[in-house]
DNA sequence: ATGCACATGTAAGCTGTTACATGATTTC
DNA sequence: GAAATCATGTAACAGCTTACATGTGCAT
């Protein structure tokens, strides 16, 4: 019933990494896989808790004086083999959901200036996210370059060069082809 | 709380393009929707049943000899507004999940050739959406040619176009990427 | 003094999917 | 005779997000 919950491998994977706190998860997430993956605290701790039960990870608590206690989770051999044999299935087929395609396809009856405006701050967010995978890139040329998860990290954002450059190329020449759209109209 | 329900909308959209059952509304999500967005009975029933309380659409119940009675509902005046409102609405941040990148992410204990088949999965995949599309193509260049909403349906396919493509080229040069380091790792 | 970063966690409430229930007709 | 299509709907169950609850320390 309903589709399995990812989160837990998500988390698992993350702790391939280094030990991890709640917060420290999310935080990774929300930098290096907020183009690919987004987890929020609600998931999080439950799934770390019930994780710590199932004995996937350890928890080590730190009190350090002045600041909050932390709850590090380390992960385990049976953590490590359960995200393995995850990696191995083959991907569920995701299903799809695109706002901004689904306004385009009803788009009739509104005025295009409406639907050019999207398209422009479409294209901008897809600028701004090449420009912060070319810092990721130079991280992954220099400081990261030697870590055996390098290879991949690269795929994972030659991924998203390809998918950006094709979304900004799309919107650009959807502005140009309604523009003149528009001026047809008026004739 | 929670994000909007697009459902409704998505429902009323294609309302604007004839009266539909519920039926009908899953067969057209299936066949011109399914790429960028995905309904199920589940949902369509309850909020087409909602909207009719809210004067969003009218229903009519037609008795044919022979074949089972059908919920046709049509978009009213009201309806109709409350769709031009959305779609003038700034488009949602939408959290994005794909499953094939975290894996990938994570991939650095798995065995390459395990990546290259998802890989390989991956490209078929959207180059048999690429074909798919072309029939509409076809469709949009003759039959449906003259419909007020051709430009935007083209539009809508062109993305495809263009996803598709930056999907292949992408599985293709990593496929090679992750050979090449392949035989390095044997040397 | 205000806001941000650190830090953990729960509860409420929606969203979304699948399975079930039902049954006729057409097509292979 | 089996399978697909037509056709409507509900219930159960997960999944996901947000708001809330709580508190410290640092920087501007």
């Amino acid at each position: 019933m309903a589709k399995t919950n990812k989160t837990k491998f998500a988390l698992l994977g993350v702790l391939t990494l280094r030990p991890c706190s709640g917060y420290d998860i999310k935080k990774f997430c929300d930098n290096h896989l907020s183009h690919i993956w987004n987890e929020n605290y609600g998931h999080i701790y439950p799934v770390l808790k019930q994780m710590e039960i199932e004995g996937l990870v350890t928890k080590k608590t730190e009190h350090n004086e002045g600041r909050p206690y932390r709850n590090v989770y380390s992960i385990t051999e049976k953590g490590r083999a359960e995200l393995n044999d995850w990696l191995l299935l083959p991907v569920e087929p995701y299903s799809f959901r695109s706002e901004l395609l689904l306004k385009m396809f009803f788009a009739a009856d509104i005025p295009l200036s409406n639907l050019i405006e999207k398209l422009e701050k479409k294209k901008d967010n897809d600028q701004q996210i090449l420009e912060y995978h070319k810092i990721i890139e130079q991280m992954l040329k220099t400081r990261l370059k030697d870590r055996k998860e390098a290879p991949f990290w690269w795929a994972v954002l030659s991924y998203g060069r390809h998918s950006c450059n094709a979304t900004i190329a799309w919107c650009e020449e959807t502005i140009k082809y309604l523009q003149d759209l528009d001026q047809q109209q008026e004739l």
